[in-house]
DNA sequence: GTCTATAGGCAGATAGAC
DNA sequence: GTCTATCTGCCTATAGAC
């Protein structure tokens, strides 16, 4: 028989300390808040994630795996390119509702200030996000469904930083149509950088 | 005889904490970090700042009235929309290229754990920037420098969160240039949003 | 794996002399 | 206005019992 499949204790940890990185940032969480959310001691903690530097890492490649998984559900369900974009939009927009920042987002502001391991996990992120962008960007202009000049690389580094920039301001105005707006700008029928044909 | 303009120590802590805020973050800086540099003692700090809350507050300010002058002096010496915004857009690498993040973009996403006044002033900043921007591209439309579709205030909107995104994440990789090219396709020959007549 | 106890350091802030 | 001395509290992290 399987075993009922509840959260252990280290995911429950990476839960609790993903929201709070995404809505405070890495320098304004403390073990201590982990531990008076879940109802376990502060170095018991410690047993999962021997150093906070180690659980920022963990949170990241998390994320990036969840995202992953995400960015291959849309090529799953969807099969042309302004769908795929619309789709990758939406994919921050559910961040956003939540009330979060995007995890790397946040973390790109803290960068100077992080561990290495860490810089490096932020980075792959974006690179994995662009690279998702840049296949479905060039696979639009051979099936004609995108028109557009220039790389697609370009493009996709446009799109991952107007969204990110986006979410950020939203955040703090309280309004995830400002976010709305933008996305619209970026993938919707009068998108402004991919044209549909 | 006037006196010698010599900053004052007032000024010289906002010089550094500035710097400070902008490379590592509101919560990733303290008042030891400004006495080291300035070889004042921290309690000495506290005589002209008494809180960290009204020390940031008062970066807020001044860094406000300082775009606010750069905005005065873009409308004083350029005279068509789409000059106008093409020097907006230098005003943010010209932060960048200093290895810094737009203060306000920084706090943006320290915004949660900011005391009340620093989130006003933040959002302030903001809508500074976007009605001056809104300002511009009507007056552009009219004049029939620049033809755009919508309302300019979200077009001002868009901007303003695209090239916040494009510094927080040009400063993560190191590379200017993603900044710059984020630039060129918001404000460039080929500007997406903003086509030119 | 979780606990109690605690180390060692740094945070923001205050008192009071000069 | 700047200083020394100090306070209180929180931080990350460790030791060692259960």
């Amino acid at each position: 028989m399987p075993p009922i499949p509840r959260a252990n204790t280290a995911d429950r940890i990476l839960d609790v300390a993903e929201r709070l990185v995404q809505v405070h940032g890495f320098n304004a969480f403390s073990y201590a808040d982990i531990s008076a959310e879940l109802g376990i001691r502060k170095p018991s903690l410690h047993h999962h994630f021997p150093t906070k530097a180690r659980l920022g890492s963990a949170l990241i490649a998390r994320y990036q795996d969840r995202f992953r998984e995400a960015l291959a559900g849309i090529r799953r369900d969807t099969d042309d390119a302004p769908t795929r974009l619309k789709a990758y939009g939406q994919l921050y927009g559910k961040v956003l509702r939540k009330k979060r920042m995007c995890l790397c987002g946040v973390l790109a502001a803290d960068f100077e200030t992080l561990p290495r391991p860490m810089r490096a996990g932020v980075l792959s992120f974006f690179a994995v996000n662009e690279e998702w962008l840049t296949n479905v960007l060039e696979e639009g202009r051979r099936a004609k469904t995108l028109r557009f000049e220039g790389r697609a690389a370009s493009i996709a580094a446009f799109l991952v930083s107007s969204l990110e920039g986006a979410m950020l301001l939203a955040r703090s105005y309280g309004k995830v149509s400002r976010f709305d707006s933008v996305a619209t700008k970026l993938f919707g029928d009068l998108a402004a950088v991919c044209l549909r044909t």
